[in-house]
DNA sequence: CTACCAATAT
DNA sequence: CATATTGGTA
């Protein structure tokens, strides 16, 4: 508005080729010329500075006869800037419109701005990492990584932001080690098996994508409560896995806790072993039994639809395939109980889950979390299949008619999320289980309780997953319509999951007895 | 002259 | 925020 105000009769668009100031800038001079000529004695005060000093520099914005007063001082000392007459700038603007747009065609054929999806990242993380970040220069990586139309600048400002992630999760380790690795570029590394950071002793080798957000948090107030809190509490503990040698302990603890039931929780069997081998043994059988039937009264399926249940959980299983093998997992629940803070953890969040409602479902998904730490890709993969899977889980849990009866409930649990920084589960995981056993009514402190584990509570900044973003997208749709979420979770998906070879048969087992499970307990949690 | 890259712009 | 562009340097 201010510059067709101050007379812009044109413009170029950005990029500028030379060719086009290498024409307009003749037809500034020309029209001087021209206003020369026909106002030798025109008002001098109305010469446009800003017009002169830009055909000075050649730019090719120039500007019709009438300019602002204020900019009229200035231009007086120049003598090249004399302004001429609308009607004749009229005409010549035209013919350079005609012009510009004869030769703006050609070349407005802007490139589309470049996305760094996974694929392309992946691409530019092995090229550093086949050249060491010491000498992974944008020209460099720009020849290995070999793909077309992407160009240095692309890879050079890639680069600076990715440099700029190392740069800041290194200066703030304490935030690694403590909440565990939230960085996306140091998830990215390790993901790619990238394990190498310059000069920093404090580089994590194995970290794990999460899918928690602020974004996340901040919807638990949303109206749609619950499906905020679903996509929260699931997603949070999947957060937990980023897992940092130091904090395996918690983050195994987390996802642990996320075990709702026996039956799930015996599909953890392998993961002490895998995530944390120094475990030591426990014997709190007691607490954890408490929690079982604990994570039993969350769950409520009596809408529960089988289709979906069922293909969501064979995409879990496929997603496996690339870590963990399905039949690691038999029906025993003695693994479990491997440790003690285990046994707290899990009930805790199971108390926490049981606020939420989610479905067994859920949590056995979730619990497909401990591959070996050896691949961390198999990991993303893994944990796509079980955000995925929790998303379904929230599709159906939608269905459910007890989102009004927990909605005080999520508000707490929004609260507790929101407020607790950081404590430590202390509380007689015992006694809490069993009051929550008996007692369906979840209160705020014991949701509290429930959360006290820092892992859960930790800060969100950087935790989204670079390559997640589609997925965290998907949530976000799911705000707004669950059967978008669907169907974008599984194009989303679709792709990652197609190169992990299916193991059907077991998904259905697994999921039989969730069902059972499910059944046991329907109707408890209300 | 080409690359880098920090700073800035979009 | 993620990318793109700019501009000073090496």
């Amino acid at each position: 508005m201010r510059g067709v105000i101050h007379g812009a009769c044109d413009y170029l668009t950005k990029p500028v080729r030379i060719e086009e100031l290498q024409n307009i800038w003749q037809h500034v001079v020309r029209r001087r010329i021209d206003s020369k000529d026909k106002n030798k004695t025109a008002s001098e005060g109305k010469a446009c500075s800003m017009a002169g000093k830009l055909a000075n520099e050649e730019k090719a914005c120039y500007m019709a006869g009438e300019c602002s007063q204020a900019m009229a001082s200035k231009s007086n000392a120049d003598q090249n800037i004399k302004l001429g007459q609308k009607r004749k700038e009229q005409s010549e603007d035209e013919e350079e419109e005609e012009y510009d747009q004869e030769n703006e065609e050609p070349s407005n054929q802007k490139k589309p701005r470049l996305v760094w999806d996974a694929e392309l990242h992946r691409k530019f993380l092995a090229a550093i990492n086949h050249l060491g970040i010491d000498k992974a220069f944008p020209k460099r990586i720009l020849d290995l990584m070999n793909v077309e139309g992407l160009t240095r600048e692309n890879i050079a400002s890639h680069l600076q932001k990715y440099r700029l992630g190392l740069k800041k999760s290194t200066q703030q380790p304490s935030m690694v080690a403590t909440l565990g690795n939230s960085d996306p570029y140091q998830q990215m590394d390790s993901i790619e098996g990238f394990r190498t950071l310059s000069g920093s002793g404090g580089m994590i080798s194995t970290t794990l994508p999460s899918y928690a957000s602020g974004g996340l948090f901040c919807r638990l107030n949303s109206p749609s409560g619950l499906r905020g809190i679903n996509s929260s509490l699931l997603v949070q503990p999947v957060h937990s896995q980023n897992i940092d040698s130091r904090s395996i302990k918690t983050l195994g603890n987390m996802q642990l806790s996320m075990f709702s039931a026996n039956q799930t929780s015996s599909l953890l069997q392998g993961i002490p072993t895998s995530i944390d081998g120094n475990s030591p043994p426990t014997h709190n059988s007691g607490a954890f039994g408490n929690h079982s039937s604990l994570g039993a009264a969350s769950v409520k399926t009596q809408s529960f639809d089988p289709g979906i249940c069922e293909l969501g959980y064979n995409r879990c299983n496929k997603s496996w395939q690339g870590t963990t093998q399905i039949s690691k997992f038999p029906a025993n629940t003695s693994a479990v109980s491997n440790n003690d803070q285990l046994a707290q953890n899990n009930l805790n969040f199971s108390s926490s889950t049981f606020c939420s409602g989610n479905s067994p479902v859920d949590f056995s998904s979730t619990s497909v979390v401990a591959p070996p730490l050896e691949d961390a890709r198999g990991k993303l993969r893994c944990q796509e299949g079980l955000l995925e899977n929790i998303l379904l889980t929230s599709c159906y849990t939608q269905h459910q008619s007890w989102e009004a009866d927990n909605r005080g409930c999520n508000k707490e649990m929004s609260q507790t999320f929101n407020t607790i920084k950081s404590v430590s589960p202390n509380g007689d995981t015992s006694s809490l289980g069993h009051s929550l056993d008996q007692n369906n009514t979840v209160s705020s402190k014991r949701i509290d309780v429930s959360l006290v584990n820092p892992s859960v509570t930790q800060s969100s900044e950087d935790e989204k997953f670079y390559s997640m973003e589609s997925i965290d997208g998907c949530i976000l749709q799911s705000m707004e319509s669950q059967e978008d979420l669907m169907q974008n979770t599984f194009e989303s998906l679709d792709d990652i999951m197609s190169e992990i070879t299916k193991q059907e048969q077991n998904a259905i087992m697994l999921m039989d007895g969730e069902m059972e499970f499910d059944a046991y307990h329907v109707g408890s949690c209300i």
